[in-house]
DNA sequence: TTGTGCTATGGTAACGATACCATGTTAACG
DNA sequence: CGTTAACATGGTATCGTTACCATAGCACAA
């Protein structure tokens, strides 16, 4: 494989002068330009990017840290980050944690000895410590969709707890009191701040007696297996509330086996909402958070610390969700 | 940031010893190996991939180019890719072409830059030469899904062909005789196989009279659009046949904005399932693809292929599809 | 004329690791 | 006791590129 010293030979011009011809930096008359062109096409030569990012310490790469590709959420995330990355010429290195301490650590250490420029940072069981130990490793970080509590970090999330307020608030005015949270991980910020929305709203309503929460992964088999646990109940929950869409597929389903009808006998609203591309009748009533421009905004924000363009301090951009109401919630109880 | 020399200086040691304590190879004595250790650990040393690769040749990186991370098959395909790789201590870069030829170029240059050891493609674009152009660079590749004519490269894929049949066939043993195919592009093979299992199985029932195909992306909108041509003919077709998940999607949409029930007016079959964790209740009746295993067989080839250990001769799997069979494909016609 | 600044190009070292070869120590064996 | 082999460590060159500094021609202003 040709090196940048054969296309130098080959154009009869020195490995420096090939160099400003590729990167487009610095002078190089027209002419070695095309002779240098030329020389590159007929050796098929390929530039090495290690050598070049050893040398100039930037590697244009950055890393997604999520937890689950397989959930439409992080998905889309991950077109937003990628679209806005690679528009710039940067590429992206997805990883999958999996909610694994073990495996965020694995691959937080891997993405350091690749040299990655900046890492957007889905965190599930990353401490103070552990982010410090990266930024002072070189590298960037914004923390994307959760929050860790006592760091100066970047971040872009949506406001979980007004979203689930909201969404508590309107199964309230239609007459519900009776109503389930089926929480996430008790540890999970985007978890606690939606239970939290969910006891606000309920404490506003004079309800507390009424607060039933369950806490499990962000899967679809918690979800069923929470579902079941709620139907003990007696009596019977007028509403569920599911954390994410994992857990709320995962309810209906255990209604559904339960025989249970919704939104008649009892109501279902979740967070996330799932991409219209995959569902024929959208039935849930959610609060959906945008997840890509949660991709694109993020990758700006790291875009501008690396090129050094944004401002000193640490930003913190919540985005808005939106409330969207479908049938799952059902009509005003009678 | 600390480098191997600064750690070989602590621990009093020669920085190739180091390098021998952090990769495990060749001799250290366990005194040594500690002094090591323990110098890493007070510097916070992290090795830099960057100059092991440039020096070894070997960047342990695999690249993942799909058209669309959006869709769960390649979602799916990904996690078998990116568990494989993984485990064995492989990066996976990830790059959506969209089934376009330019992005396809863009990204297959930038990996060869990157010096990615292998390279899993699902060829939008791609033409025997420019396969062959980036295995003249070094690059492993392995196509994933579709075929590309007229080169030596490994494949796997499942049997587009046989699970079109065998979807028709199904429709045609209910009774069906006036079924529309909602094709992919021309020019991809995916699309062009299941076209081909469709005709095989209307000729056979000696319907070729009845034999209506059109082509579009593979998209929800030309799914939608298609169907709504289809909706045109007089008598109307009794069954839909949706090359791809997307399309289905889009053709269901557009029966139910045109007030169709399915499966009671027109029965539909589609290729490609949708993950159970996506749907409360699966509806489609489908040739379903393993895409995790599809990703997993693929990386398991190329990695094979990476250590030497896959035999000389080009390899093709080809994975069996599953009919499943739910409500969309309705009864036996009256 | 001298000085200044733009254009165009090159030489040398360095990025941080490992390949390759060399060497010394120790234990074991006939 | 000498030879052999396994163990343990180090020196030097090198991977392919760019940072940094240097040089030289030329136009133009003072």
């Amino acid at each position: 494989m040709p090196t940048i010293n054969d296309v130098a030979k080959r154009a009869g011009v020195a490995p420096i002068t090939v160099s400003r011809v590729i990167n487009d930096s610095g002078y190089a008359s027209q002419e070695t330009r095309k002779r240098v062109e030329t020389a590159i096409a007929e050796l098929g030569y390929v530039p090495n990017v290690l050598a070049r990012s050893l040398r100039s310490k930037r590697t244009n790469t950055l890393a997604l840290v999520i937890t689950d590709i397989t959930n439409p959420f992080f998905t889309s995330i991950s077109r937003g980050v990628e679209d806005t990355a690679s528009a710039v010429g940067y590429t992206t290195i997805y990883c999958n944690t999996d909610e694994s301490e073990k495996k965020e650590k694995k691959y937080l250490q891997l993405l350091l000895e690749k040299q990655v420029d900046g890492i957007l940072l889905v965190p599930a069981h990353s401490t103070p410590d552990s982010l410090e130990f990266i930024q002072e490793q070189g590298a960037s970080v914004v923390l994307l969709d959760r929050k860790v509590p006592n760091v100066e970090v970047d971040t872009v999330r949506c406001d979980s707890e007004a979203g689930a307020y909201s969404l508590i608030k309107l199964l309230i005015d239609r007459g519900h009191r009776n109503i389930v949270a089926l929480g996430g991980p008790r540890e999970t910020s985007t978890s606690v701040d939606r239970i939290a929305g969910y006891r606000r709203a309920i404490a506003e309503a004079g309800l507390a007696d009424h607060e039933h929460v369950y806490y499990g992964p962000f899967t679809q088999a918690s979800g069923y297996e929470l579902t079941m646990k709620a139907l003990t109940h007696n009596p019977l929950p007028t509403a569920l509330f599911g954390a994410n869409n994992f857990i709320s597929i995962g309810a209906m389903k255990a209604l559904r086996d339960s025989g249970i009808q919704v939104p008649e006998e009892i109501a279902v609203v979740s967070f996330d909402d799932l991409p219209s591309t995959l569902v024929v009748d959208p039935f849930f009533t959610v609060a959906a958070q945008p997840a890509y421009q949660m991709g694109q905004k993020a990758t700006e924000l790291l875009l501008n610390r690396l090129s050094g363009e944004a401002p000193q301090e640490c930003q913190e951009i919540i985005l808005p969700v939106e409330i969207i109401v479908r049938q799952s919630s059902g009509n005003v109880l009678a």
